[in-house]
DNA sequence: CGACATTAATTGACGTGTCATCTATCTGCA
DNA sequence: TGCAGATAGATGACACGTCAATTAATGTCG
């Protein structure tokens, strides 16, 4: 009756009995925890400098797009996220001087959105941190289990959209 | 100035002109849309039927240990997630009467969980269709190719922790 | 025995994701 | 012209993850 709390006794217990029904849940359930680490990792390089992994993302958007300015339905189709909380993140990035939005003139029910000088100067400062982060995540893989990761993944969302 | 909203086109220009700084990154952008892609999958499976994915696995957590009872933190270690949302997950799973919880006797401190009838009823009615989903989703890949991949995802977890 | 640290779990606060709904604007066509 | 429908985006409501702080119980060591 008494439990005694153990939780790696408890967690190899289950693990013994029970590793994992087939293949396919241990790969599924392996890419989710993969993900979650990536997530986690990256988020921690980004947020001493106050903004959110998506945040950050939409820094990148932006910068990417250059002068000419970013709907923001556009920064939505090429983030994995909805709308509305796109809304909001750009209420945030403006707070902080990190974009500038204007209605667009030609077509009032748009919101156009540019990276300030400010924004750029804060991506140029995460971009050494951030791509040496991505190396030494691919670092363990050769560059042919990269390829074949990039594959796998590649088939994976085409098969099932 | 006329900025004519295109997202298809505006991607692909975008894809064109700098399509990826590295396979690392490709790899990991793919990982993580993947797992958000295959996130999305399994919800909508779950959803009908009033529960999240979280409250899903916590569920199911509670299946495999049996009539023993969990402690609370026990669920916490095995899920990705911190202390606090297991608790609020615990709460919503209660209400629902999937889960019934009890102070345990030998030490107060703990809360012992159990999944109660309803909830294994639940949990019987999602195992066919989950578990097809999941075999969809490795379908497209050889067995061998699924191995690979199980492989991979574990390589960059021992590496990054 | 008694002060102090540790552990289990909860609560409050905040950021974010998502859905449904709403407003403003534009487009097309009668 | 004018009205129906589509489109861009914002807002409100709610779920979830996470952090910091809190409560309650247990353990420890002088």
């Amino acid at each position: 009756m008494a439990h005694k709390r153990n939780r790696k006794t408890l967690r190899e217990e289950i693990r013994q009995t029970k590793p994992f029904a087939s293949p396919a849940q241990e790969a599924i359930l392996g890419l989710y925890r993969t993900a979650d680490l990536l997530q986690r990792t990256f988020a921690q390089i980004v947020e001493p400098r106050d903004i959110s992994l998506q945040q950050y993302n939409v820094l990148r958007i932006l910068r990417g797009a250059g002068k000419q300015g970013t709907p923001t339905l556009d920064i939505a189709d090429r983030m994995i996220e909805k709308t509305p909380g796109i809304t909001r993140l750009l209420d945030k990035l403006e707070g902080k001087q990190l974009v500038r939005r204007e209605r667009c003139p030609d077509d009032r029910r748009q919101v156009l959105c540019w990276i300030t000088p400010r924004g750029l100067q804060l991506l140029a400062d995460l971009d050494k941190p951030l791509t040496s982060a991505g190396e030494k995540v691919a670092q363990p893989m050769k560059p042919s289990e990269l390829q074949t990761l990039i594959a796998l993944m590649e088939k994976i969302r085409n098969h099932l959209s």
